[in-house]
DNA sequence: GCTTAGCACTCGCCTTTCGGGAGTGCTAAC
DNA sequence: GTTAGCACTCCCGAAAGGCGAGTGCTAAGC
């Protein structure tokens, strides 16, 4: 990523083109420059300095008479040389503090209204990947008769996640075994991560499956079924129809692609798992999904106990509000990881 | 709601003009249904008949020169009065039929899958308002310690929906209260419906209440709780970018209007919790909801032991294949009905 | 008396045409 | 190096015109 390879006058106009495009919409002529921001040029100046820019890569022009736009290449520039640092309004800091000081609620519902806040914040569409189960720790497991054939099998951790499937049994069960059972599974697991569970607990449980009946079997089976369908965490997403504010998206046929990339829970899944690295920005095609070459992504990654648990983000046109939108994901992602680590 | 007014003839243009419009979106003429239907009249006996027609509110005309569409009213008659019987294909009733022999997932995804099935097979925006829990009975009531501080309670129902709930201790709580507040809450609870639960079961209780400490008071403040938050029922939607797919909704205006209506949970509940009558068509402007005013909502209720529990539901343009729809929603309510009921 | 052929007429839609305007690149002067 | 001037390009929106689908009416036919 090269930095500061442009001298001052030219970081100057680029950054001028990429705020007034990012705000308008439009092409940026030299005129339209030369009077709205005072820079002391002619547009002659400008010009020519746009033309230099242009065939550094860094603009373009839609067809030959209109002004410039970012290319891909200039938004990049943008974001990593040029891009102003923005505050947070008074409003924004306290409706997501108040937000998070509100604890009732289940953890489901949390991370929804996360990305509720998110796209309401950003007016983009926002996308969440659930906190991952792998560095989560056992907190309780028990199995609970709810009829002679039912079995109820539960599973809850530090973070608050509970699990919960029933299992149909062959043959009735005693209730005694069940506590047994339970009381096992929970002094072997309490405390222990879930990514252990498969390496080592399982070895250490041998001895107890054989000991004990089938019900110790079957439960152990289930944790595992359930720790497995748990590996693809769960997607949020809100503000969709925010996308719909932008000109990029007037034609169906580009909403439609999104929409479509949308419902799609593996794609979204791919697009956000691989962003293990705090703040992210990726624009236009360094997008590995098609359907988002058109768009910039912005990704923070949210953490429990200083461990990196998942992902939220905000997907936008390439002419997105870059300044803004990295200043509310760094600090939505910082304040759920607070909320998240103290329960 | 009037039937068989029209003469048999008026009814077969009626008819014609309504299965064409709904298969082209395009404004049906005389010459067309002259060549397409063989009905044996000239174009111009048709352009009579449909003159009187449009006269009676049948039928009406885009602009002068172009060929007829029907009405509100026209949809009304055609659906309750001509509209074929459409058998379901043998692909579509196996598809059906093969999902819902997978007995083995949660009650959530099954109701979400539902859904999924409903709007790739009508492949119209489907919705779904999730069980509620009126009717339910309680089979499960437990409190599991999860910590010193933190308890957690469980709600299993006899459809196989689990709550749970955490809730933060005061002071800590011997086992043995807790097995004996759980021991009671089930033997008063077991087999007895929610609903009796404000009225009848609380004043039960009310002793007992007396007798334990606070804890008792604490869990059926929850439970109160829980009935009261899972009162709105869950609303679960696939398939809304089917609707890009017509051609009403090319201009993005009008997909914007039905996109926030989806994305407005209490709108949409109004929507479906209404329609407690079997299967029910409305059509245009009988919709109460202005953003559904362009389209046709179609709804069947699903049971659980005969009673009524849910809605099942898909919204498309006015100019949506009814036959279809209804078949296909229809069948699916009656095969969800059975599957819940069977758990 | 209903049905139908013929015909004039209407009107949306598509294509083409045609300025106007915004913006450029080049050149020459400062 | 900067800037004024100027010719040039080309998008965009409005206006114009022709096409075609469809109609309603009239008068003749069965």
């Amino acid at each position: 990523m090269s930095r500061r390879e442009l001298d001052p006058r030219k970081e100057l106009i680029l950054k001028v083109v990429t705020d007034d495009y990012i705000e308008s919409a439009e092409p940026v002529g030299s005129r339209t420059i030369a009077r709205k921001y005072n820079l002391g040029l002619s547009p002659a100046t400008i010009r020519n300095e746009m033309a230099d820019l242009e065939e550094g890569g860094y603009l373009k022009q839609p067809h030959v008479s209109a002004g410039r736009i970012p290319s891909q290449q200039g938004y990049r520039y943008y974001v990593d040389a040029l891009m102003p640092q923005k505050e947070l309004t008074e409003e924004e800091l306290t409706l997501i503090r108040s937000y998070f000081e509100d604890r009732s609620r289940e953890i489901d519902s949390i991370l929804q209204q996360t990305v509720k806040i998110l796209a309401q914040l950003t007016r983009y569409p926002s996308i969440m990947l659930g906190p991952t189960l792998k560095p989560a720790v056992f907190k309780h497991v028990q199995l609970i008769p709810l009829s002679a054939r039912d079995l109820l099998i539960l599973i809850v951790t530090d973070m608050g996640i509970i699990e919960n499937r029933v299992i149909a049994l062959d043959s009735p069960v005693a209730q005694g075994d069940l506590d047994r059972v339970s009381y096992i599974l929970n002094k072997r697991l309490r405390g222990r991560p879930f990514i252990d569970f498969k390496s080592s607990v399982l070895r250490e449980l041998r001895e107890e499956i054989k000991a004990n009946n089938g019900i110790f079997q079957k439960a152990v089976n289930l944790i595992l079924n359930t720790l497995e369908t748990r590996d693809k965490e769960r997607i949020y997403l809100d503000g969709i129809i925010n996308i719909l504010d932008h000109p990029e998206f007037k034609q169906v046929e580009k909403f439609k692609l999104l929409m479509e990339l949308m419902e799609e829970e593996e794609k979204l899944y791919r697009l956000l798992s691989s962003r293990q690295q705090g703040l992210k920005i990726s624009i236009g095609e360094e997008n590995q999904e098609e359907a988002a070459q058109e768009c910039s992504l912005i990704t923070a990654n949210y953490e429990v106990g200083g461990q990196v648990v998942g992902t939220i983000g905000v997907l936008g046109p390439t002419r997105m509000e870059y300044a803004h939108v990295v200043s509310v994901v760094d600090y939505i992602a910082q304040k759920l990881s607070e909320f998240l680590s103290s329960l």
